[in-house]
DNA sequence: CGAAAATCGTTCGTACCCGAATGAGTATGG
DNA sequence: CCATACTCATTCGGGTACGAACGATTTTCG
């Protein structure tokens, strides 16, 4: 039997500062990027699994649907910004829900280098069904925690973004 | 001259709530989760970008020096778990590493089927001037909000990915 | 007008990422 | 002992991700 890397906060804290040998360490910064990756990771995997994994959907092909079902017609540039990936990557993801009937291109009529793109019938039926269930396990996700914290946190998360914008 | 995807908080709900057709949707919870995301990558971009970029890093490859930095020796199946990706994922960047002189491999002489990871001279060097200027940085990146609403997040963080494991 | 600059979506090369399969090594139980 | 069951790191196949380069289209401006 294996007890597995269950290294605490402290234990990780003290062997951080005897790597430095005393030089100063923002171990509240740290920790709170830290947990940011190690949240971001675990939830997407976890709604990866319990919710898009039944309908055999990848996280950003679900990301991309969403997008989509909230802005349709919506031109790829947009969708590439809205859901904060590039546009090569989007042109691979478009290839594979557009194979499958969820989504249609559309060459725009008044600019022929924009592409614009909809849901297809089929592609909505799926997101009507299936956003009130990722909305349930996110609900899910965050109910353990006050309403106060909650609010906090994503407050404190709007601020981290709007800092890697602003410098 | 064009406004990019300026979609307010408030626009974005209201289109939601027209998709649903009244259905009741937890737009607190949907809010943290998407600012999770955003803010996961934005900060992710932001220290690639500004900090790993100079030294030719990917972020993967960062994790993995640090994760082996602070605790080496240590096994690859230990850097896995504690980095937060797979063992597969593990072995192709270790290669990366390696061909770099950052890291090196060493089969365990207790237990053949382990391979134990520590770092070369060279990649302690890095670590140690590599480390404080991303530390700095995510100082930046909290530094805009309190120490209050800092130690919320990170405890509603914490509680995100306990959750994910509880169910 | 028409040449140059800008912008668009796609493709390409490279790196990442995971689940499943594989082969090497170790523990178990009779 | 030795066959069986584990456990480990790696490999493999397929999908994700991005910057750079590309052809097509539109805009700009002399």
């Amino acid at each position: 039997m294996r007890v597995p890397g269950a290294h605490t906060l402290s234990e990780t804290e003290h062997a951080v500062a005897e790597r430095l040998g005393g030089m100063p360490v923002d171990f509240d910064a740290m920790a709170a990027c830290s947990n940011l990756f190690r949240a971001a990771n675990a939830v997407r995997n976890h709604l990866e699994r319990s919710v898009l994994a039944a309908h055999d959907l990848s996280w950003t092909a679900f990301v991309v649907l969403w997008v989509v079902w909230i802005w349709e017609p919506i031109e790829t540039r947009d969708i590439a910004s809205e859901a904060g990936f590039s546009k090569a990557t989007l042109s691979g993801v478009l290839d594979t829900l557009e194979g499958r009937g969820l989504v249609a291109r559309a060459r725009s009529a008044t600019d022929g280098r924009l592409i614009e793109v909809s849901l297809t019938p089929r592609g909505r039926r799926l997101m009507t069904k299936l956003f009130p269930a990722f909305n349930a396990t996110e609900t899910d996700l965050v109910g353990q925690m006050g309403k106060r914290r909650l609010a906090e946190m994503t407050e404190g998360l709007r601020a981290m973004v709007r800092a890697t914008e602003s410098d």
